[in-house]
DNA sequence: TTTAGGG
DNA sequence: CCCTAAA
């Protein structure tokens, strides 16, 4: 809804599948060299881990399994994995009082990062979500401080021992203090618990479960984990933050937020505030900008601005993790940067956020099994945690030895899953390609992605509760997603693209077209969430992730899903079925981006974008026209159109590729040329006073 | 971060 | 498409 008012120019430019868009810092390459190198090691032991989780979970409570979801996950495992899976399992549950064993066994470095960014942006990006929601947040939330920390004290002893001095320090500072006041004390305090908690990572965040869906905010309250106090009193404070918050932001450009925030929200996701759109005060800032202040500013910077600080605190730092709280708080209370806030948000939305991640399928919630707790935390299924309190009791106890996360994966998803199948094969058939598919993916080497909030969690090296994921947490917002491993070139290729183009032009099948390495892959436009049955697994691709090597694609994907079948709506990520070469030699190097040739609808919907905007305006016919195309980028519509111009001014015969209708080609050449005569005439404008206007 | 161009 | 200088 949103994101078409940008476009509407009569033309609504290359329609692609709706995907959110990730945030452009995700999509640059870099991001993406570093996150391969962080994550290959540790996604599968994580996957593994949780596999195994299930699978223990599964056998002590049959009951408990969820309809096929189960079955499904089970399927995936294979038994002779099972026995490395519970050990994961084991060592997770014995290692959970020791954080440090956790980052060890999961490498979830990435999580931690991301986490925040999406929380924010989340956040921003409507949901009303308190931060007493919003899982890190939440503990602090409540006005005190003091509870926060005491409930740590009883649940983490070992945190509490290990950081000792941190935690009382921290201590101090809450009790008795209330926002302001405390945050000038804990300023000082802030600084060392931050290096605390760098050097050891072992202080403890807060990781309440925030995943509550917009819908019952306070429910959530309830079920805080044990590490959480669950008052009902800290409920109500959050709240007046919330509202303060809300109006807040209300001022941003709401066009500009729609549409860059799609990364993270999305349309999917109702934004409940009532006020525009929440918070975003910087459209613009990437979310690597964001981090990057709360990162350094953030931290540092807090004790002044604090008195400055709209009415909103910012949930942003509440985010953050528990222990902090106290740290977290007096950053509340100073103010922050509104951006902050738009990550803070929470997950239900999240699920939205992605058409494909919805909670449903992502979602992990918290094994009921051990405890025989109930919380869930998909939204979905939160109805139960209405008796927060209870479970949360049962938390407590549970946690206050060992904060265990408990997962459950209810489905990975599998993205662009490409096929190759006749409109006239069967729909037996087309399972079974399916099943190759997925079969070939598994089979190479996996990556897990990790996902919060909708978003990768980069950095593999954080523990899960830095990252925000502790047992009785938002793990609603937890999502996994199986990624070929870097360092092969399977061609899986992240949907960029979220509608499907209507294909207008009926084109025989698909054909992969070869791809420079002699990978044939395709991207379909639309991506189709494609269910498989047999592994049971869901991969999803990392829509934010940068444009992996993996990420493969050419215009037909269009027709490619049409070709597949299609449940309409719903993304795909292509995954080759074809044999993939896997070469895992030289993951590191940075591979160059997948030639994806310019579909004429494309074509069409550049130079309708341009005969409107110029020529020098390719952010904008970047935003107008191929918002939904992760893939393409300004410079490549830059450079399209160059290439455009070039051709249109060849003879036919010289020619190459997909064919452009001539009439583009007239197009192309009327409005460069009318457009470069524009710009001259700017130039003459501003340059010598006399020329006027024309 | 965008734009503009060369490679 | 990539890379980069400039802005």
């Amino acid at each position: 809804m949103v994101l078409h008012k940008r476009l509407d120019y009569g033309f609504n430019g290359y329609q692609v599948p709706y995907t959110p868009r990730a945030t452009r810092s995700a999509r640059k390459r870099c991001s993406f060299k570093k996150r391969a190198e962080d994550n290959q090691m540790c996604a599968f032991d994580l996957l593994a881990s949780v596999a195994g989780k299930l699978l223990l979970e599964k056998q002590r409570t049959p009951s408990s399994s969820n309809t096929s979801t189960d079955e499904d996950q089970s399927a995936v495992i294979k038994d002779t994995e099972k026995k490395e899976m519970r050990d994961e399992n084991k060592q997770l549950k014995v290692e959970t009082c020791d954080q440090g064993s956790w980052d060890r066994g999961f490498f979830v470095s990435e999580l931690v990062s991301r986490a925040y960014d999406q929380k924010c942006s989340l956040k921003e990006s409507s949901c009303q979500q308190d931060d007493a929601h919003f899982g890190f947040a939440s503990v602090i939330t409540t006005s005190d401080c003091s509870e926060g920390f005491g409930d740590q004290k009883l649940v983490n002893g070992k945190t509490k021992n290990e950081m000792g001095t941190l935690a009382s320090k921290v201590e101090v500072g809450h009790s008795g203090y209330r926002e302001n006041a405390e945050c000038k004390v804990q300023a000082e305090t802030k600084k060392f618990i931050k290096d605390e908690l760098h050097m050891t990572g072992k202080v403890q965040f807060g990781t309440r479960a925030d995943g509550c869906s917009l819908e019952d905010p306070m429910a959530w309250d309830g079920k805080p984990p044990a590490l959480v106090s669950s008052d009902s009193s800290a409920k109500a404070p959050l709240c007046g933050d919330h509202s303060l918050r809300s109006s807040f932001p209300t001022n941003r450009d709401y066009v500009n937020l729609v549409s860059r925030d799609d990364d993270e929200n999305s349309s999917g996701c109702t934004h409940p505030n009532t006020t525009k759109k929440s918070f975003r005060p910087a459209p613009r800032i990437g979310d690597r900008r964001i981090r990057k202040i709360l990162a350094s500013k953030y931290w540092k910077v807090a004790p002044k601005l604090k008195d400055a600080t709209l009415p909103n605190t910012n949930g942003e730092l509440k985010t953050v993790y528990r222990n902090r709280n106290s740290y977290y708080k007096s950053i509340r209370s100073e103010r922050n940067y509104p951006i902050k806030k738009r990550r803070l948000f929470n997950c239900s939305s999240v699920s939205n956020y992605d058409g494909r991640i919805s909670s449903e399928d992502i979602c992990v919630s918290p094994e009921r099994g051990i405890n025989g707790d109930v919380s869930t935390l998909c939204p979905k299924m939160q109805e139960a945690s209405g008796a927060s309190s209870s479970v949360a009791g049962s938390h407590t106890s549970f946690q206050s030895r060992d904060s265990h996360v408990k997962l459950r994966i209810k489905s990975f998803r599998v993205p662009e899953l490409f096929i190759e199948v006749p409109e006239t094969a069967t729909v037996g058939s087309l399972k079974r390609r399916v099943v190759e598919a997925v079969n070939a993916i598994l089979g190479g080497g996996l990556r897990v992605g990790v996902l919060l909030q909708g978003k990768k969690v980069k950095d593999d090296n954080k523990t899960l509760l830095q990252t925000g994921i502790s047992h009785g947490n938002q793990l609603d917002a937890l999502g996994f997603s199986l990624e070929p491993n870097n360092s092969q070139t399977l061609p899986l290729c992240h949907g960029e693209s979220p509608f499907m183009l209507p294909c207008n032009t009926p084109q025989p099948l698909t054909r992969y077209p070869p791809t420079p390495g002699g990978v044939h892959q395709s991207t379909c436009d639309a991506t189709t969430e494609l269910h498989v049955a047999n592994v049971g697994s869901f991969i999803e691709s990392d829509h934010d992730s940068a444009p992996s090597p993996t990420d493969l694609s050419n215009d037909k994907c269009t027709k490619d899903s049409k070709a597949l079948v299609a449940v309409p709506a719903m993304s795909v990520e292509a995954l080759a079925v074809v044999p993939v070469h896997r070469k895992s030699k030289r993951s590191e190097i940075v591979q160059r981006r997948i030639r994806r040739p310019f579909s004429v609808a494309e074509v069409e919907a550049l130079v309708q974008a341009v005969e409107k905007l110029g020529t020098g305006r390719w952010r904008d016919v970047k935003l107008r026209a191929f918002d939904n195309a992760k893939h393409r980028t300004y410079v490549d519509l830059k450079d399209k159109w160059k290439t455009l111009v070039h051709t249109a001014r060849i003879s036919p015969q010289q020619r190459r590729g997909e064919p452009v209708p001539q009439e583009l080609l007239d197009r192309v050449l009327t409005a460069h040329a009318y457009w470069s005569q524009q710009q001259a005439k700017q130039q003459l404008k501003h340059q010598p006073e006399t020329c006027l206007l024309l």
